[in-house]
RNA sequence: GCCCCUGUAGCUCAGCUGGUUAGAGCGCCGCCUUUACACGGCGGAUGUCGGCGGUUCGAAUCCGUCCGGGGGCACCA
């Protein structure tokens, strides 16, 4: 695909971001690179979006998730892989009903029981139409390369009929089923919840303890929840605590009521506690439910859905809240507090999407029961079927898997799948799958499934699944997942559960790589009430996507939060920009990528392969490990500090030379190489580049740069490694002098050997002219001896500090290495090489220290 | 109560299986219109590696302990 190499086009002096990515974005994804081949012979490397939720917009966190999996998978379709990234989005049940719900309150003026299901979910669908799928565009903005072919949204018609299928298939092996338990309620969005969508914060609240009876037979309870008195049952005691056992089997008043509990013995009171007497209300503590259910004690709900007292009485109808207060004033006029604690430390559980306190209520719902399926996604990373990345978070991931409660799957709402169950008029219940139709006159249960029921599916039902499709054969299992540990449980845990039981136990990816949370410039957490919360996507109209990219992977260490901060993506903006000029600069000077490359290298030409050679195969061990932050930092500092700051201004020696024909081919490889190597992190300003350079078709579906170990050069490292220290020191002295870069200086060299053309460049000295005098020599580290003139303005006293601190610095260093080798515990004991490396280290410090202390001497005296 | 992570330069972080004068980015100081780039170049300063003790020839790195941060789980009547 490539043509005639064009006339280089005149590159401005700045990367203009906004100018290219646009177009280049449409262009990628009309040339179908991004779309997946499953009849290709490539082997598949596949990845599921982690599916944000349809009313979502682009976030920090998203952009860092979605830099590593667009880098992955660039990566991966460079060395020749069949790429699948699949996009999609989350239904995200309860969000979205809510998020409808006040819209239509807003535009309508009505609440949701204003409308039939029908209506209100037909409602739903209208507005994922006009304001859902934001993201999509943001994403396209990063430039993301998904396949948007297969786009897919877990309330589409495919994914609906995997969650029927894979509903009946449970329900008929009896790991789904129907179960009256206690269940967290949330009386603001009237549906259950499950453990996970529940938050626990420690709040204020108070300890009222209560004496149920009078004289001998009394007994004292303390509750943080007074008004759920009213639904008492028992009270409960330990079977050991002597205080109690003659109260055992015996029945005591309710106060405020005219019924009689009996008290009970039960494993489950921590005589400690309090009195070590509890109040036992089963429809209302998931500990009492246990308690009632042990002693068969009725279960008495109090409250109705909206958690207002039922009780006939003076508190019929109060929220609990106010309830709370009213009981507990009326049993201190009854003279019944015995004590209150207040302000009392507890937790108190909240819905995770709207924050009201949860209520915990007997309810009858739909499980899954996940023993068996969590013994088998445990076993799946126990026996290196998965692994995750980093390991140190295995334990987190073992802590939630190993200690799985089931789950309630139903919700009291209607955007979402609705529960396959039908009724009979009879009340028979059946399960019917996606192709089957239920007798007429049965009805459908109310109920829709948690959210994360379609999404635990998601790495399969977006494949196709139950049918057996060619995507679902070449990429699944997936290769890796890449997502926050924060989702762990919610997400990660699930498709576990589920993969494996749909998948005939094959998991439904390789590799779990978690990454940790996006910080503010400080290291806190980002939230709306702090303020702190930062937009990427006016990051991205302003430095550009590839500055937004490059600075967050900078960042991303496995598993680890991180620090951001416009700083950082003003850095990353500069990157790019010195990669443009670094490139521009190769174009002005003739860089060629075409043919072999000269078969005899020297001096600079020669490093620079064999430092690419050694920069490639370090990219490539890094990548494996998923170290993101170590490739960009090894491939930043290779860009700018060995290519920019040495390759490029040693090449300026050779291009206008004799030589230049070689240097000119390997300044171009040098800089294809480099490009290809940064694409995937900074796709938009490599492709500009890369393409401008090479005049080839997109560096998006160039070869990925294999490392070649024929440029392996230790005489060249060595030499410029020397050229770069007699420099160095040079420009020191220089400084120190205030000698100005610009300003030549005659000067006579010895011993440079070949690289005095390099030091002699890039230190602006000129060839010693009839009256050279040298009034400054300087014996550099390489022995290089440099003498300068400088027309007797060495500044002696500038001269002698910069002397006396390397002296110092040597004589520690003597010091140090001399009186390790002069340990006879040490050279008997450390390793051969390590004595050898010492004693290197010895002579080069006393070969220092003589050369800087004659230096220090042949300063004239003040 | 159990478990995990963490404390390294002003800030944010690398330094894994112990062995150069402990590094990077940003910030800071000085010099510079040197013909790719001032979104730049060159030079420079800055750390008793949280405290104490131990193992070792040798500890930022391993062990113990204490102090300080962050997080997960369970309980919280």
């Amino acid at each position: 695909m490539t043509s005639t190499p064009p006339e280089p086009p005149a590159l401005p002096t700045q990367y203009l971001p906004a100018e290219v990515e646009g177009p280049l974005y449409e262009q990628w994804v009309e040339r179908g690179y991004f779309t997946a081949d499953p009849s290709s012979d490539k082997p598949a490397f596949s990845i599921v979006i982690p599916p944000p939720n349809v009313t979502g917009s682009l976030h920090i966190g998203h952009a860092l998730e979605q830099s590593m999996m667009d880098a992955l998978s660039r990566r991966a379709r460079m060395r020749g892989f069949d790429v699948l990234w699949l996009p999609g989005m989350d239904h995200a049940s309860i969000a979205v009903q809510n998020l409808v719900e006040r819209h239509l309150g807003e535009t309508e003026g009505k609440g949701r029981f204003d409308y039939t299901r029908e209506e209100f979910v037909a409602k739903a669908w209208e507005w994922k139409a006009e304001y859902g799928g934001k993201i999509l565009g943001q994403m396209r903005r990063l430039g993301d390369g998904v396949d948007w072919s297969r786009e897919r949204f877990t309330l589409d018609e495919g994914l609906s009929h995997a969650v029927q299928t894979i509903f009946k298939k449970l329900y008929d092996a009896d790991l789904i089923y129907r179960a009256e338990r206690i269940i967290n309620w949330c009386p603001r969005d009237l549906t259950a919840l499950s453990d996970a969508e529940v938050d626990h914060a420690d709040e204020p609240g108070e300890l009222v303890s209560i004496r149920y009876g009078d004289g001998e037979t009394s007994i004292v309870v303390a509750t943080t929840r007074a008004e759920t008195m009213l639904g008492d049952t028992a009270v409960a005691v330990h079977p050991d605590d002597e205080r109690y056992r003659h109260l055992i089997g015996t029945l005591v008043p309710l106060p405020l009521t005219n019924r009689r509990i009996p008290i009970v013995a039960d494993e489950h009171v921590d005589p400690a506690f309090g009195t070590g007497a509890v109040k036992v209300t089963p429809a209302h503590d998931p500990n009492d439910f246990e308690i009632g259910r042990r002693h068969d004690l009725p279960m008495l709900t109090v409250m109705d859905d909206r958690a207002a007292i039922t009780v006939p009485g003076p508190f019929n109808g109060l929220d609990r809240l106010d309830a709370r207060v009213a009981i507990v004033a009326a049993l201190r006029e009854a003279g019944r507090i015995v004590a209150e604690k207040r302000p009392y430390e507890h937790a108190v559980g909240h819905c995770s999407r709207c924050d009201t306190v949860v209520e915990p209520r007997l309810s009858l719902q739909w499980w899954v029961r996940v023993e068996t399926l969590a013994k088998a996604a445990g076993d799946a990373v126990r026996d290196g079927r998965v692994t995750i990345e980093p390991a140190s978070l295995a334990p987190r991931y073992f802590q939630w898997v190993d200690g799985l409660r089931d789950w309630c799957i139903s919700r009291q709402l209607w955007w979402g799948h609705r529960i396959p169950v039908w009724y009979s008029p009879d009340g028979d219940d059946a399960c019917f799958g996606p192709d089957q139709t239920p007798p007429s006159g049965w009805t459908q249960d109310e109920d829709v499934l948690d959210t994360w029921f379609s999404s635990a599916l998601w790495p399969f039902s977006t494949l196709g699944w139950p049918e057996d499709t060619a995507e679902l054969r070449k990429y699944y299992p997936t290769t890796v997942l890449v997502t926050g540990y924060d989702i762990l449980f919610f997400w990660v845990v699930r498709m576990m559960l589920f993969g494996l039981y749909a998948m005939e136990d094959q998991p439904p990816f390789q590799t779990v790589m978690l990454h940790g949370l996006v910080r503010d410039a400080h290291g806190k957490k980002m939230s709306k009430s702090r303020g702190n919360v930062v937009d990427p996507l006016t990051w991205i109209d302003e430095y550009g996507a590839d500055a937004v990219r490059f600075s967050l992977l900078q960042g991303a260490n496995p598993g680890a939060d991180q620090a951001i901060n416009e700083e950082w993506v003003v850095g990353a903006r500069n990157f790019c920009n010195k990669l443009w000029n670094a490139t521009r600069f190769a174009m002005l000077n003739g860089a060629s990528v075409q043919g072999e490359l000269p078969a005899e290298v020297a001096g600079a030409d020669a490093w620079i392969l064999s430092r690419l050679n050694a920069v490639i195969a370090e990219t490539d061990a890094l990548y494996e490990k998923f170290e993101f932050a170590k490739v960009a930092d090894l491939l930043y500092h290779f860009a700018w500090d060995e290519v920019c700051d040495w390759y490029l201004e040693l090449a300026k020696i050779s291009l206008p030379g004799p030589g230049a024909a070689g240097t000119r081919r390997v300044l171009g490889e040098v800089l294809d190489t480099l490009l290809r190597l940064l694409h995937p992190m900074v796709p938009f300003v490599t492709e500009t580049l890369w393409t401008a350079l090479t005049g080839a078709e997109s560096v998006v579906i160039a070869q990925w740069p294999a490392a070649d170990p024929s440029h392996v050069d230790v005489d060249a490292e060595a030499q410029i490694a020397a050229v770069q220290a007699v420099v160095t020191e040079v420009r020191r002295f220089r400084s120190d002098q205030g000698v100005k870069p610009s300003q030549r200086v005659p000067a006579r060299l010895v011993g440079a050997d070949a690289g005095e053309a390099a030091i002699r460049h890039l230190l602006r000295l000129t060839e010693p002219d009839g009256d050279f005098s040298a009034t400054a020599s300087l014996t550099t580290a390489g022995g290089v001896v440099v003498e300068l003139d400088l027309s007797g303005t060495i500044d002696v006293a500038a001269e002698r500090a910069r002397l006396s601190k390397d002296l110092s610095a040597a004589q520690k260093e003597l010091a140090t290495n001399a009186a390790k080798l002069g340990n006879a515990e040490f050279t008997g004991k450390a390793p051969e090489a390590v004595i050898a490396k010492v004693q290197a280290r010895l002579a080069a410090a006393k070969a220092d220290l003589a050369r800087i202390q004659a230096a220090l001497d042949a300063l004239p005296t003040s």
